[in-house]
Parts: C-alpha cells; sequence; structure tokens
DNA sequence: TAGAATCCTTGATGTAGGTTAAGAAAGCGC
DNA sequence: GCGCTTTCTTAACCTACATCAAGGATTCTA
C-alpha cells in the first residue's frame, strides 16, 4: 500500500480510547476512501447521510437552506476534522443539511451499519462514539453562547483567528451566513476592522 | 420503600438500551435522591458538575453570565427531563453554565465517578451515555438553527408552543434571555401577538 | 479569451431590537 | 398587612444589521 490514508481515524480514533489491534484491523477493513470534485456533495438535503468521515485533504462546509432557500452555513470542515450530516447519520432519517466539497476533497469513510456493528462487538467503539458526540455537542454549546452574546463582530474575529486557513478557502457569502448576517454586513464590518 | 422515584430514571434509560436486572440493581444503588428550594443551585458557575440528574419534581433553568454580568439562560427542565451543567460534568471542569431551581426541585443524581464505574463496567451504560450525548446535541443544532432563521418573534411562539407549562413557571425575564433579546423587546413582541 | 455568471463592495434607506427612563404590578420579608 | 425589591410594561430615541439597487472584481465556461 502507497500511502495509508486511514492512519488519521486511527489516530482521530485513539484520541478518545484505545484500540486493540484486533479492533482496528476489523474498522480499517470498513474504511472506504472517497473523493469528492469541488463542488460536489457529500450528503444533499433530503438524503439519509450513510457515512461518518475523517477529511484526509480537502475543505468543506455543512449548511441548511432556510425558508426563503437562502443557504445557511454551519459549519467548516478542514483536514482531520470529522465529516457527516450528523443529525442525519445518528437518526437514519433524511438529512435537513446539506455537506459539500468547497475544495477538491479526500476522505475516509465507515458506514453507519458498520460502524453499528463495531458498537455492537467492542465496547471501545462504543465508548469513541460517546466521546465523539460529547465533543461535539459542547461545540454546539459554544456556539450558542456565542451566537447569544456577541456581536457580528466579535464573532467573525472569533472565527478569523480560530481558523487561519479560513478566508483563503471560504468565500465571504458563506462565513456571513455562518455568523447570521449578510453578504453586504460583512463587508461593511470588514471594513470597519481594516481601518484601525 | 414507600414510593420509587427512581423509576423514572430507570424509564429514560430503558428508552435508550435496555437494562439487565443485574445492571439496574447496580445502578439504583448509586442513585440520590436530592431537593432544593426555590432559588438554590443544582451547580453554581465556577464549580464542577458532580452529577448527571432526572428531574422528579419542579423546574430548573440553566444560565450563563455574558460579560456584562447579565444572566443567559440557555434551557428550562422539567419533570422527567435530564438536567445537569452537561459541558462541565462531561469534562470535570468548572462550569462556565449555573443551573438553578426556579421551583422546589427534587431531582435523582448519579455521580461523576459512579456513572464511570458503570460505563468501565457495562456496555449498556456506554450505549446510553452515547445515544443520550446523541440527542443533546441533536437539540443543540435545532437551537442553532433557530438561533440563525427564525426572527424572535417566531422563537418566542415556538418555545410557548413546546411548552405549555413555561410562562406559568418562568419569568419573563429569563424567558427573553433565552430567546437572546431584552424584556422591553419581548413585552413589545408579547402585545403585538396579543393584539391579533 | 470573451461572455456570463457569481461574488464583493458601496450607498441610501428601512426595521428589529437595544437603551434609557419611569411608572405599574407583583412577589417577599418582617 | 406594609414597605422593599424585583418584574413587567410603555414610550422616546438609538444602533446594528437588513434591504434594495447598482457598479466593479472574480471566476467559471465555452
Amino acid at each position: 500500500m502507497p500511502t495509508d490514508k486511514t492512519a488519521i481515524l486511527k489516530i482521530a480514533f485513539e484520541k478518545q480510547a484505545p484500540l486493540t489491534e484486533e479492533e482496528w484491523i476489523e474498522i480499517r477493513s470498513y474504511l472506504k476512501e472517497r473523493t469528492f470534485k469541488k463542488g460536489a456533495f457529500l450528503c444533499r438535503n433530503g438524503q439519509v447521510e450513510h457515512y461518518l468521515s475523517i477529511i484526509y485533504e480537502g475543505t468543506c462546509r455543512g449548511f441548511y437552506n432556510n425558508k426563503e432557500g437562502e443557504e445557511i452555513s454551519v459549519g467548516f470542515m478542514f483536514p482531520n476534522d470529522f465529516v457527516s450530516a450528523y443529525y442525519s447519520f445518528l437518526t437514519q432519517r433524511p438529512s435537513l443539511m446539506a455537506v459539500q466539497a468547497v475544495t477538491p476533497v479526500t476522505i475516509i469513510s465507515i458506514s453507519h451499519t458498520h460502524l453499528n456493528r463495531l458498537c455492537d462487538k467492542y465496547k471501545s467503539a462504543e465508548r469513541i462514539g460517546r466521546l465523539n458526540a460529547e465533543r461535539i455537542y459542547r461545540r454546539k454549546e459554544e456556539r450558542e453562547i456565542a451566537l447569544l452574546t456577541m456581536s457580528a463582530t466579535e464573532r467573525y474575529q472569533d472565527l478569523v483567528d480560530r481558523n487561519p486557513q479560513l478566508l483563503q478557502e471560504i468565500s465571504l457569502k458563506h462565513i456571513a451566513s455562518y455568523l447570521g448576517i449578510k453578504p453586504e454586513s460583512l463587508s461593511r464590518i470588514r471594513k470597519q476592522l481594516a481601518k484601525q
């Protein structure tokens, strides 16, 4: 095997619980490398998300459509981040969220069926699943606080500070919707910040 | 035993994974009934949350303090709901969130130590923990969408529709902070809605 | 590389919700 | 029950962000 891309998943999993050699061999047998062109959908609105994946290379964006049909971004995912229409993955019901490749993307995926099989068989898989759910819950809670207590300007600065690669890869339009404002407003905010 | 209040926890857990008699007996041995007077704190800002609890009777409120020292409510919990400063409970670091009894409250609690012991011992406990984390994650995601796409008026109506008991028990001041607006604004919104 | 589409910016104006202030109503302690 | 505090409401004014409109910069795509 030339380069073993699955290693990033092993590393990510083992941050949460150690894996035996046996477990890892079984997990690895389920993993699938998938690639997407820029603009392609990992999961569309209305589809059931079958995979939990980790990004080997590229950038993804998750978004919802509001009643007016506008896209509301809710997250940007970079290499070594997990990516999935997680709500749909958990419930196995059609997804309200879409996930799109912002650049050409390579991911390592495991299917819901295989992951459930692992959870039934190994306690460590169950634990990884629990810790992972807890981790993304905490992130959502931080986001809730940010939306309730920070101004759009503060949220923008915070987002850029945490994700240096963001401005290179994500359009301002998508960043604006993530911040909960319109592109025109983000433009004005950036102008204000540049002055100082 | 007069009335077995722990039954509500068994019911809540078994919604997520069946428990053997052996498991339930061990779980029950760890459970603790706790009562709080109106206004008392289940967990204060700065304390580590040691318990995951279920409400037997009464109503609780979770809130943060923003930089200005104002209380920002992030959730209201009623009988049969789980209650915890969950982020702190998961991380065992000091909590940024406080949890307060809005009425006199009786809860059934299990400590972090005991719950971890159960998770080490029983796969079903690990599974309940995973499904529980996934459940509260989904709720936060719904809230994120509401904050990003709905007006304060819509969020208010939605909140009241989902929680009929809310207006009887929670002050408008706290509801306003949950909606992300000031009490004066909520007052205006309610006046508008009453007209129609 | 031209043409089309999309994205970004800027300006004028509109609006939801914030701020300040003050009085009315409700809850609470003695 | 009678003050005292907190909550709720209303009104006048203010601000952050939205909307609408248009021009310029990028980027697709043929």
